[in-house]
DNA sequence: CTAGTGCACTGGTCTGACCAGTAGGCTGCA
DNA sequence: TGCAGCCTACTGGTCAGACCAGTGCACTAG
């Protein structure tokens, strides 16, 4: 045992020296979001190899996000923000490729929520309050109206939960899961009565987690939050996986 | 308001086109794992378009983790199991541009190792008690030898916990989420003689944890295994970030 | 039957070219 | 002088053809 661990000759591939060095120039600030990168033909000068290598390393920069070029540009390819669009593209490709279930994404929903709320009960500002306040608002004055908007505001209360929570994890995986689950349930909504009928019951549920949040009870809040979106999607879920989220009810 | 929405005119780059197709086949299952795409030579043929083109459009679709391949390999790429090593990488991206800190990170593990307990006290398998009991012996037999076999076994109690969650999401984030923080906190180790105590203490945290996932009792199971880990990792969080890991504690 | 040698193929890289776009300067008209 | 419109010099996207260092397999010589 023991012994010199010789880690595996990596094969250099030019390309990938390229990567590093400007995800490297990223991630430490030197190029900064919305700058731009040299011309390809600059770039081959520079880096002293082949346009073709460029270009491969900048699709694979383009692919992590990092940087987007635009054909006709006089510029290079721009620097862009940091964006979970990565991150929201392997999971989508985890929840298509790797058999994820709705009820499994729906029960993560109600973890993530449920910590944020929890966090947010303890360390949410007025300001923040008043966010969740006025998303409740617009919630109650959309739900006659249009489903579009309800769902709007549902996910400014949401959003403006997650922010309290103070995580910027629990605010992006929120974010990510949300859309994949909306995606998922788009298009077998409930009937347009159902539906009406489902809006006020979550608004009510939404005003006590907001008063149990207000009240610093973060326990409550948590509870539930878990109890609300569990009522939300419980008809989207298949009945076989109905026992698992309620396992998480249980307290 | 309302109106037809046009979609903005997407230019169509063609090896886009080309990983659409290649991404398509393996999400539908035409291309499994393990199976092999023809040679960068044959896809141009197919695809009528050059080389580069082909090329630029593997390098997406290895960027992406759905391909890889190897020079001198007499078949061509080869397609790879989903593997989260692209979640991996966007989440490290995130702690390292955007500003993610230890806390929020051991925050995150708190959520969701809690969430993993509390559902697998309610859903485990009698294999799944044995597998957790044989990784705590694990950690006992390694305390007094080696820090990194702990390590490992400790790895092991908390993947057969996620596991037995049932959840994969939940699986595969505490595996991401996990990795990240070992790697912060790899080399600023607590000193051998704190270790060993710091050890000792962890193993007997776990065991109260997997006493009480084995009596079914998931919120203590949930609260003991964040109490677990806040012990764990308090030294090593920056003290004006511990009032929010504290905040997950009060029940 | 096996050790060793080619050979045909792979991916990685390079060169050089063309095209359709874009932006900004320039020209010429009002 | 002011501005509309053209021109040019760039950009990224694509193509064609070439070379190289590896790999695995078939074939061959012992």
């Amino acid at each position: 045992m023991g012994g010199p661990r010789f880690e595996p000759v990596r094969t250099i591939r030019a390309y990938e020296r390229i990567v590093e060095q400007v995800e490297g120039a990223i991630e430490s600030g030197t190029l900064t979001p919305g700058q731009r990168l040299p011309s390809e033909r600059d770039l081959m000068a520079q880096f002293s190899v082949s346009r073709s290598t460029v270009r491969e390393a900048l699709r694979v920069l383009q692919a992590r996000g990092f940087v987007q070029s635009r054909p006709g540009d006089p510029n290079g390819a721009e620097v862009l923000p940091f964006s979970p669009a990565a991150l929201h593209r392997s999971m989508t490709t985890l929840a298509r490729v790797d058999e994820l279930s709705l009820g499994e994404l729906v029960q993560f929903r109600m973890v993530l929520d449920a910590s944020a709320n929890l966090l947010a009960a303890r360390l949410r500002t007025e300001e923040q309050l008043a966010e969740m306040d006025a998303a409740i608002d617009r919630m109650r004055k959309a739900a006659e109206v249009s489903y579009d908007e309800f769902s709007a505001a549902d996910v400014a209360f949401h959003d403006a939960v997650a922010r309290a929570s103070r995580n910027k994890l629990i605010q992006i995986s929120t974010e990510v899961v949300r859309s994949i689950v909306v995606n998922l349930i788009a298009g077998k909504l409930a009937s347009s009565d159902d539906r009406v009928a489902l809006m006020r019951r979550s608004i009510r549920h939404h005003e006590e987690v907001l008063d149990a949040v207000r009240a610093g009870d973060g326990a409550l809040a948590a509870r539930l939050s878990r109890e609300t979106m569990y009522d939300y999607y419980l008809d989207y879920v298949p009945a076989d996986e109905r026992p698992a989220l309620r396992a998480l009810l249980e307290d």
